[in-house]
DNA sequence: AACGGTCTAATCCCTTTGGTCTACTTAGCC
DNA sequence: GGCTAAGTAGACCAAAGGGATTAGACCGTT
């Protein structure tokens, strides 16, 4: 919108943290250590929502862990708004999976309140130039738990006892029209066989799966692995 | 840099890259500067594969770019076959895809070869200690494709013209136990209603939904954020 | 008290799907 | 040449699903 050229201007930066001596602290750091410029603070969620609304900081500061509201929803909220405003999530934990909430909603930096004053100043400069900024420590972490969760899914999925191995060629492509909603009449005309045929292939499918019908067809097509690549948006 | 204590013995390096030069290069200076061994090369994914298996090294570094058999390939069936080796991806490219395709297969680390070798060594050691390196200039890039991805399957889901929505609270109840593969008879008796009841609600699902059968409402309701919970391993 | 929305339920009718069985053709294999 | 697996397709019957209409009960709102 109006965000001229680079980063010229000094970055303006808001704070929502519900302890008002951090808050302040982290003001006072901000205005000394850095030419970054405070222009608002809130000890409160809902509040500081509305002022995010109202004077569209480049950088939100966040604490995550606030009673009432949570920093993660807030964050939500805020992101919604597609304002353009990046929040830098600040708490005490370095728990991995606050981390990757965190990051997924789309935090632009975590750091740890613990972390030395220059690093979050370092982070809020690189934050302002467009990066992410996640201390490598966290960073490491993250991605320990990012791949657990995508070595669980694909455990689940791709185990040996998947059913939809025992499946011809054929009766895959009859399948997959199932989980397109397709009907039998479509599917015999699509794969140009007749609609006796793909009752037969259906119901070779049904013996195959364990199942007892159509959906139960599909819905186990769909959570073993078959046509996964619709569902997962960032396939390999 | 001789780093002695971190790690009792002397990790056990393998590198696979078709490019010889490269690999005499890289070989020579893990040799020289580091107390790492390196116990074995190779030029090609499938002969490395093997190797691995062999010798059981405890950090491969490898070339994502190789012709015949792509690198990431190669690094998912080093991880399938689960001896806890470590993989460290290798190449030229700072691709955000190929970067988080590498740490979504399970990659230690990811370097580039136009980085100093200090900091090659250094991520070796990082990996060899449990830890996952990913420069910050590429975690970065990393983190703004990962956020993508959400926001842009965020944006599918949750928007407005949702026909979900449209739905009251009884008739969600029915598409939840459709969506479990469960007949009408079984709504029937699990709502305590009766089947002509369910089939009431199920039409007036159609209408909303705008599809003409169940196995269509099931994908829909599936494709559209209903019950996502149990499609999507880490929830916010 | 009247209205609208929801939940409930029935009836009638027709279509789709599912189960079983048989049978022909083709391709690959010992 | 015979065997097997896969693909094709028919007949027949039963069960489930789907479309349309009607209608009573309940609840909250106006």
């Amino acid at each position: 919108m109006r965000r001229i050229g680079e980063f010229k201007k000094k970055a303006r930066i808001m704070l929502i943290d519900d302890n008002f001596d951090h808050l302040s602290g982290i003001k006072e750091l901000i205005n000394m250590e850095s030419n970054f410029d405070v222009i608002a603070t809130s000890t409160n969620a809902n509040v500081g929502i509305s002022l995010v609304k109202k004077y569209r900081p480049d950088i939100v500061l966040m604490d995550i862990n606030m009673p009432e509201k949570d920093g993660l929803s807030a964050m939500q909220e805020i992101e919604k708004l597609e304002l353009g405003v990046k929040v830098i999530a600040l708490t005490g934990y370095d728990d991995p999976d606050l981390i990757f909430r965190a990051m997924k909603i789309g935090a632009k930096g975590y750091i740890l309140k613990t972390m030395a004053s220059a690093q979050l100043i370092y982070a809020i400069e690189e934050v302002a130039n467009g990066k992410i900024y996640l201390p490598s420590a966290l960073s490491s972490r993250f991605f320990d738990y990012f791949q657990k969760s995508f070595k669980e899914e694909a455990n689940e999925v791709s185990d040996e006892d998947n059913l939809l191995t025992y499946l011809t060629a054929r009766e895959e492509e009859v399948l997959e029209l199932l989980t397109q909603g397709v009907t039998y009449k479509g599917v015999a005309s699509q794969l140009f066989i007749s609609e006796t045929t793909v009752k037969t292939h259906v119901n070779n499918i049904f013996q195959k799966l364990q199942v007892n019908d159509r959906t139960q067809a599909v819905l186990y097509a769909l959570n073993n692995g078959f046509s996964n690549r619709r569902r997962m948006k960032v396939a390999i």
